[in-house]
Formats: C-alpha cells, sequence, structure tokens
DNA sequence: CGTCTATTTGAATGTACTCAAAAGCGGTGG
DNA sequence: CCACCGCTTTTGAGTACATTCAAATAGACG
C-alpha cells in the first residue's frame, strides 16, 4: 500500500524508518471508480494525490462544453489542483477517474505541519514541482512549435502507459486538437 | 540593490537579517546590455536569477529558425533554465537580454549550500515553483482554449508592465503566432 | 440483442500561415 | 539637421491545416 510513494519519494530524499512511518500516518487511502470525481469545479482542492492504480484527469470544462485535459494520472504520479490547493478559492477544474483507481491522500493542514515536523518534504516537493515544472514547459513548447502529427506522436513515445488507458479523444482533449483530426492523423500515420 | 529581492522573498518566508546577509553573501551582481546572452543554447545552466531591473527573455529556437519565447522577465522576477539547472546537462534553451538589465545570480552549488544552511530556502523556492507551475498550467490552458486574441488580451491585461518594454514581434513569438497575426488581431481590436 | 458512446469518413469552412512588398520607426554618420 | 540604413510593423493575396457539421461505422456494456 506504501511502497510505491515510498520508492517515489525515495528518488528525492532519504526518510528514517520513523520519519516515513510518521508521513504515512498521514495519508488516506481511497478508491473510486471510473467516472467519478475527486474534485469538481467550485470546490476548494484540499487534498493532494498520489496514485496507486488506475488513472485519474485533471481538466478544465470550457463554457462551450469542451474537455481540457491538463494532466493525466496513472500509479507513481502526484496529482492535484495546486491554483485552488494554494489559495484555498475554489477551482476552475475537475478531477475525475477514467480507470477505477486507489490512491493516497495528504490534506493541505498535514502536509504543513510535515512541512514543520520532516522539513526534508519541503525539498522533496521543491524538486517534484521543479520537474513539473520543466515537464509543462516542454508541453508549452510543443505547443508553440510542433504540428498536432509530432505532439501526438510524441506523447505516445513518452507515455506509452498513459496512451494505453486512455481513449483517443481524452488525448485528442489533452494534445488540443478534435477527436476528429486525431483520427485523421492516425489513419495518414498508419500509412507510413 | 538587495531590497527588491528582500521584498521577494518575503513574500513567502521571514528571515533573521543574519540568515538574510548570509543569503546576500551568496548572490552575484551582474549587468548585461541589450542583446547580450545569459546562457545560450548548449551551455549548462549554472545559475539562478533574480532582476533587478531591465528585461530578459528564454527562449528556444527551433530547426527552421524560429523563437518561442518560454518567459520573459522584468524587474522583481525570477528566471533561469531549470531542465540545465536541475540535470547539469546542456540547455536547450537561450536567455538574452531585451533591455540593458541587472540581476543577481545565485550558483547551483552555493543554492545547495544554503538549502542545508537555512531549510526556509525550501520552502520559499517550493512555494515560488508551485506558483510557476499554476502560471505555466494557466498558459496551456489559454493555448488549448482560447484563440490568438484572447490570449493576446489576456496576456496585456494581465502584464502590462511587460507589453511597455518589449516589441510586437516578441511579444507573437510568446503568444505563439506570427508577428503578421499579431498586426492584424491588433488592426482588428483597433476597429472596436 | 439493443443502446449508447467512440471512431471514422466526407465536404465545406475558417483561422492563422506563407510569401511578398510597402510603410513606418529609430539610430548613425556625414 | 538631414539622409540613409536596418529592423519592425503593416497590408495584400493565396495557401494549408485543423475545424465544423453531418452521417456512417464500429465497439463497449448492460
Amino acid at each position: 500500500m506504501f511502497q510505491l510513494i515510498h520508492q517515489n519519494i525515495s528518488r528525492h530524499i532519504t526518510l528514517t524508518a520513523a520519519e516515513f512511518d510518521y508521513f504515512t500516518s498521514l495519508l488516506k487511502l481511497k478508491r473510486l471508480r471510473k467516472k467519478q470525481f475527486l474534485l469538481q469545479e467550485g470546490e476548494v482542492c484540499h487534498y493532494e494525490c498520489f496514485v496507486n492504480s488506475g488513472c485519474l484527469r485533471h481538466y478544465y470544462l470550457s463554457a462551450n462544453g469542451q474537455e481540457h485535459i491538463m494532466q493525466f494520472a496513472v500509479a507513481d504520479w502526484w496529482i492535484g489542483e495546486q491554483s485552488s490547493f494554494l489559495t484555498d478559492e475554489p477551482s476552475k477544474y475537475f478531477i475525475d477517474v477514467l480507470e477505477d483507481a486507489e490512491f493516497l491522500l495528504i490534506s493541505k493542514t498535514d502536509l504543513e505541519t510535515l512541512y514543520t515536523r520532516v522539513p526534508k518534504f519541503e525539498r522533496f516537493f521543491r524538486i517534484a514541482f521543479q520537474n513539473s515544472y520543466v515537464a509543462l514547459q516542454r508541453r508549452i513548447l510543443a505547443g508553440l512549435n510542433q504540428t498536432a502529427e509530432e505532439r501526438y506522436l510524441d506523447f505516445i513515445n513518452r507515455y506509452p502507459d498513459i496512451e494505453q488507458k486512455v481513449p483517443q479523444h481524452q488525448l485528442a482533449a489533452y494534445l488540443g486538437i478534435k477527436p476528429e483530426s486525431l483520427s485523421r492523423i492516425r489513419k495518414q500515420l498508419s500509412g507510413k
């Protein structure tokens, strides 16, 4: 139950057994089935979430009913709504489940306590956010620099495990194109 | 010389005079003139940079010679190349000066020492990156959800100070459109 | 088996792009 | 101070890629 998250955290910091036990005592295990919501627009996000299994997505629902996907999260990924989490203001985004999922939650208040008691966690999340920041930069550059076809190929190359789990129109909503366009792109590619 | 950065850091953490003095002892003041480079593609980025005055930009030069701007930085902004900084690998990006600039640098090794001696700085940069992450998310969403005209209006509304300093074709390179297109968009808008 | 959703395909449309040229602006040197 | 040069911005005409709208096919789930 905690081995995956232990491994994940050990990538950036080293914890004593006592520290890790204390950390896990703050975690809540939760399961949600497909199509259930971890967070809805208008709610304040009180948790950071680490995925043990399944698949979640963080997305925005635009005025005209379009879904724009900010992030998919499968096993070993963190997901949350940072803007709402930081400011305690209502979220403009949704987080829901694409494939029955098990995950661990830590609340903002517990996390603040954790930061005070085990400052190494500040370091862990500092590094984690620095890496996430780089990933978003890469995605922005992809949007500026690459065609839809290139972005698609990069995605399935970089995240083959996600491509497995996620239906095509969701991938389109992540890549910033319409499902019809992704279908045509794939048709093109299959002829090569 | 250090008052702006003191103010900047005090937004997230509180330092004693001794801690702040120690911090500033690690900073190097530097000035560069327009068109000079702080970092070139292929170099490893060894510094985080805080801007006192002037204007810098972080950009990517694509194979066909196009510039894609990831970030502008004016007074009170941090700028750096996180990917190279984190991994010690050569940068794929450039950082150069758009308007004669004065800024403060802290090296990676000094920063690591600082983290150990004054762990509050882990917290500072954790929060800073969390905020930066949110800003990039917003930009990605803008790319998915908004027209070029909407992105332009949002930009000049959100960063009026940057719009002042930056020539139009640079703004286009940030918004992900061609200079000609931005010119047409502005013409459209002026007729409203 | 039937229903609902996802994917594919077609035809017409639109937004931003390319290429090309003109006009505007700023700085430098005669 | 004016003339010139280089760079930026504007404008025009034709183009390309992804979109919209619509319908058909395929696939998943009860």
